[in-house]
DNA sequence: TCAATATTGTTAAGTTTTTCACATAAATTT
DNA sequence: AAATTTATGTGAAAAACTTAACAATATTGA
């Protein structure tokens, strides 16, 4: 079974790989990327049998041929398209954040419940709430970013849960569990700044 | 010695033990707290344990007691400052949350280098970037928040290692080794969302 | 007061994740 | 063409993390 600390390590290698492509390098070794990226090159290659991506003994891996499994692996053959649920400052920031295009994720609309923030012909369009379950059924949308005040997201998350759709990466700082139908990711960016905190500060202790 | 899980475990408790304090209750059992959070309650006994929480057998753990504590372990005696570098959409989004001042957080400026993104009298201010290095030794700043474009993150994370500051909570792609000196965290938004993909994806393949 | 009960604190067991170690195989050199 | 070198692939070992189990003990009720 795949884990998610083996899913963001795909993305990192991937990240990697396409920097090195860049450069015009057409080959790696697992010595390579263990060195870059502080793990061990064993589980570089650990991940990359679980994954069934080979190399050549003695001659490392192809760059070309493992970016190739990996979008494979990640399902990249098609657009995934993304709406985000409250277009409040992170939301908005969220919905013009040009970084999701090349990977190809489109976020092809957002939602909001106050008036002054909606508009049908922007690019992409902001819509009334209201419109969710519809625009998520007849467009087939299957994620979302959930970017809503603390005080409305349970709501929404059962709003969305009764829309079907399959999984939401949630911002609010109120930690969701998944359900069988309903993947629920947590981003509490409070926590990590205070989990930042607390090392720093730990580490000046330790002086 | 602790490790990142159980600090954001202990923040999740904190979380929760806030609400049921407002909602009245005086105790706790680890059996509630495991409930609610889906880990076992051995883990929760075993986390208050590590961090020096004790509580009564048979009597369960007293709330306000164990919020103090968490307080002093987390060092919540005083505010602590925080910059952001990079002031993009995101960037801006993060130093007008109102989320940080209520976990003693404070966002005292922002750094550009775009004038016209600069604003001396606002609340917090944005200063152009000439001015990080002084601005952080003067108010003994410790943690930074970066938000700049992927192509100058590098650069940045030179310029502010430079000053000797302590944490980076890198919110670009590109991925940062900690050192002695300098503890970076890295949030990649844009695999968070590919990771939340994948699973979804998996989830209906399984179907 | 004493027995019954319920919950902590902690040790042991179990599980997951990572690393080690080396046999295997491709490439290079002699 | 044989020997040597250098990476992969993988099974075993180690480390890290989580859960189970239960002894110790505080509280309640008879």
């Amino acid at each position: 079974m795949t884990n998610k600390g083996q899913i963001l390590r795909l993305l990192n290698y991937k990240n990697l790989l396409k920097h090195l492509q860049t450069l015009g390098f057409k080959k790696v070794f697992s010595d390579n990327i263990s060195d870059t990226l502080e793990i061990s090159s064993s589980l570089v290659r650990k991940d990359f049998g679980n994954f069934g991506i080979t190399g050549n003994r003695k001659g490392g891996y192809e760059i070309d041929s493992i970016l190739g499994k990996i979008d494979d692996i990640l399902g990249k053959d098609e657009i995934q398209k993304v709406v985000v649920i409250g277009v409040g400052r992170i939301g908005e920031a969220l919905m013009k954040y040009q970084g999701f295009m090349k990977e190809g994720i489109q976020i092809v609309a957002g939602f909001d419940i106050d008036p002054s923030r909606i508009n049908t012909e922007g690019n992409p369009p902001v819509l009334h709430n209201d419109k969710i379950a519809d625009f998520i059924k007849e467009n087939d949308i299957k994620i979302c970013i959930m970017t809503v005040p603390q005080m409305v997201a349970k709501h929404t998350v059962d709003l969305l849960s009764a829309t079907g759709i399959g999984g939401i990466l949630n911002f609010t700082p109120i930690k969701f569990q998944s359900t069988a139908e309903l993947t629920i990711n947590n981003i509490n960016i409070v926590h990590e700044l205070e989990n930042l905190i607390y090392v720093v500060n730990k580490q000046k202790d330790k002086e």
